[in-house]
DNA sequence: CAAGGTCATGTAATTGCTTACATGATGGCA
DNA sequence: TGCCATCATGTAAGCAATTACATGACCTTG
């Protein structure tokens, strides 16, 4: 079933069809009616391929995510998806894992399907070394590529990031106005992204004049073993003699880990331990208490990016990058008096705007 | 750049630049060499509309996910790309959201994308009205059907789904061992999962002779409110007199918030209330006492529908349906003894096969 | 040495659309 | 009435691959 059968059985030639198809108006609504009315009869579907190849698009958007179980990826990947689709976007969804070669194989992979464009999602997408950011040959070559979470001043990459610094900051100067002063910083990776959370930190220390303790600083993987991991190296540590009274942690699944280390050595929160965690997501509001986090917006995000990459592929001017504040939601795991549901918003900061 | 450009700057035919694209033996060694070289000079990616309408698919999988930002979709989205992906087929993703109408309009997009086939994710696909079976035109077109956590016996319609019902039964059943009498069943959706549930439920209290309460049933919304929602129904039920001492939960987070409510009315669980989730997800984990629940093997699930599908599009006899049994993970939520981590396995029953 | 087989390679048809351009009908207006 | 603008419709040339079939070189073998 193809266009010439619509177009012989409604009498008309292909290039009618396809005017009807293509909502073109130079068709008298008699005939666009008889052809409708064949191609419902017949069940026909244009051939997408056809249609491609003859448009040389058939708009999708690529999204990479190295790791779509993860709740906070998931979000961004639901609501990146529908939000495109309303553009008339499809999205064509790669898991590639966290190794660098499954990322870059996922990026070719992309490329290959020729996709319009695509989102590459979290942090692990700007490295330091050069050969880590495996998109500036597709972006140089004039697709779009979209970073979430990440930033690179290229033409063609566009990006959203949450300025984890300053959040980072916030919250660990939250635990100090709340007296602590050993303070872990707990992290999963030492992407861009936990660069700027360190960054964050280590400010928040200096300008509370207490001094950078490299010992207090400790990754651990982020899986679903994360919470024993979390437990094991905190009695570990303790063991070995090093003192704690907060945690600052880069996810919140490392935050349970925390909290629930404190609770199985009968640690009162936030006295004698403090936690707080990073993406506000389902699993803060699981926990008892319930855990103080950094909400890092980002449906705000998502809508930056496909703002943007829409724009960018309609040939339209668009802004390159763009940052948005963290806002740090209190609860009980630091503040005592916070009672469950009643949560409070710490700071909403200004936005920053940069690029074009 | 095409295979006309490839072709004369290597200094053969279109023919032999295919063959060479697609490992085809009758080429030298020598020619396959050059052009290659001039492939990889030239950074020349293949068309991959003209492929696919030449070879009438581009290898893709729909997934149709309601809400992939849902713990357990998005654990099945991670793995059954990953899966597929293995296989050599890239997955179409759509986020359509819970309507029964924008359920029906992703299967459409999909077929309009000439996908080779679709994932269904989640038990709302499979209705007890004909007209919420809105795959069934697909199937009998051709387009091979996954309906992960479903079940529908026609030709072309494929699924791998838990036995929900006994999975429930042996939930309640543990929980009525434990003395409970006044068990609470707390669900999210009536659907054909959620059908299947209320059964076990209903056979476990029958064949300990205790009666039904139908106002012991009670549906609540699954989001982010979710946990707010079942610790306010549970304060107001108790409120005009119903009394309970168990809750076996349809999801994990009305888990929680039943964990919660007793928290934070000095209850004890799960001497005062015991608590069953379902899905085993992270969940469990993070609330305190941590959670019993059922593990319904998504692992295995997804496994049999890609080795379905991908069996149903290299044209062999594929098993059209397949139920895996449930395993209770005991917590603490109904287990007094059980501590952090030292989780137990009830049940592992044996599997059931069924369909061809 | 001729016949025939093997193998690398080329030619050209095919896939199903979009669209620039051609055509022809209709109607308004001078 | 004749000319031209307008508009519906048709023709045919792309788009970039795959692949059936043709070709011709070379080797084997009777």
């Amino acid at each position: 079933m193809n266009i010439y059968d619509i177009s012989s059985r409604a009498g008309v030639s292909i290039a009618t069809v396809s005017r009807v198809l293509n909502q073109n108006p130079h068709v008298s609504a008699e005939t666009r009616e008889r052809v409708l009315r064949v191609i419902a009869d017949s069940g026909y579907v244009p051939n997408a391929f056809a249609r491609g190849l003859g448009l040389n698009t058939m708009r999708t958007i690529g999204l990479l995510s190295p790791d779509a179980s993860d709740g906070y990826q998931a979000a961004a990947l639901n609501y990146l998806e529908s939000s495109f689709r309303e553009q008339g976007y499809d999205c064509l969804l790669i898991c590639s894992g966290t190794s660098l070669a499954a990322r870059k194989a996922g990026v070719e992979n992309l490329k290959g399907r020729h996709v319009d464009g695509m989102v590459l999602m979290g942090s692990s997408f700007v490295g330091e070394r050069p050969e880590e950011n495996i998109y500036l040959r597709e972006a140089a070559e004039g697709m779009p590529v979209a970073l979430l979470n990440g930033e690179f001043d290229a033409p063609g990459v566009y990006s959203a990031l949450c300025d984890d610094e300053k959040a980072a900051r916030e919250a660990v100067r939250h635990l100090i106005e709340g007296g602590k002063r050993r303070i872990l910083h707990l992290y999963h990776a030492m992407n861009s992204s936990g660069r700027r959370k360190l960054r964050g930190y280590q400010a928040a220390l200096k300008e509370a004049g207490i001094s950078y303790d490299e010992a207090l600083v400790r990754s651990v993987e982020k899986d679903r073993k994360s919470i024993d991991h979390v437990m094991k190296m905190l009695r570990d540590m303790e063991a070995e003699g090093t003192r704690f009274d907060a945690a600052f942690c880069s996810e919140d699944i490392l935050a349970v880990g925390a909290v629930k280390y404190a609770l199985s050595r009968g640690k009162r929160i936030p006295g004698d331990l403090a936690v707080v965690g990073y993406n506000n997501s389902l699993l803060c509001r699981c926990c008892e208490p319930e855990i103080t986090s950094v909400d890092n917006q980002l449906r705000a995000l998502c809508d930056h990016i496909v703002r943007t990459m829409t724009a960018a592929l309609e040939g339209e001017a668009a802004q390159r990058s763009r940052t948005f504040a963290g806002r740090l939601v209190i609860r009980a795991s630091t503040d005592g008096r916070a009672g469950s549901g009643l949560n409070t918003v710490k700071k909403h900061s200004q936005e920053r705007k940069d690029g074009v």
